[in-house]
DNA sequence: AGCAAGATCGGT
DNA sequence: CCGATCTTGCTG
């Protein structure tokens, strides 16, 4: 099966994120390999999305947003929970979306804890990998969107945004 | 150097 | 609703 390239993450994340909608995350392990289909994610936009870690500009930890798009950006929260994201856009665009829900593993920190990702995948490529990488969906599916979670701080209009994409 | 908050989750 | 658990970025 083909790998999705780089042409696909150096979109708008605006356009990338409804489209993760379906695809196969593949992940192996020392000792298997996991294949799982995105049903939920959510676009951050731009040092100007206040909901964005980006908008407080370059600091080490969102340093990697800033590469083009087709690189991953993880970070512990809560001191126990990784955050999967894939980095969007063009150069110098921090933009990424988070991955919040697969096939039977809901929740973002859930799916991570059950693909055993942590914080040696930051910057790793998604076209690139040899143990992490998306494949294309086989189905077609309807796309609904909702207001982003957990970003009472960002306020309006950041808080109202429909960046939230989700299959019905 | 110290501190408050956090793109969460599971139990009560 | 509440605690767990620790990194991060900000303040001084």
């Amino acid at each position: 099966m083909q790998k999705l390239n780089r042409s696909f993450f150096i979109r708008d994340v605006l356009k990338v994120a409804p489209n993760l909608l379906g695809k196969i995350l593949v992940v192996k392990t020392s000792d298997s390999v996991i294949r799982t289909m995105i049903t939920e994610v959510e676009a951050y936009r731009g040092e100007e999305d206040l909901a964005c870690h980006a908008s407080k500009g370059r600091t080490p930890r969102t340093e990697i947003m800033y590469h083009e798009g087709g690189v991953i950006y993880v970070y512990l929260i809560y001191g126990m929970y990784w955050m999967l994201n894939f980095v969007t856009g063009m150069d110098q665009n921090p933009q990424a979306v988070l991955i919040r829900g697969t096939d039977g593993a809901n929740g973002p920190g859930v799916l991570t804890r059950k693909l055993k990702i942590d914080g040696s995948f930051y910057g790793e490529s998604l076209f690139n990998s040899e143990r992490i990488w998306l494949e294309p969906e086989t189905t077609d599916h309807t796309i609904i969107t909702r207001p982003r979670i957990g970003i009472d701080y960002a306020g309006e209009p950041w808080i109202s945004k429909p960046w939230r994409f989700l299959l019905s």
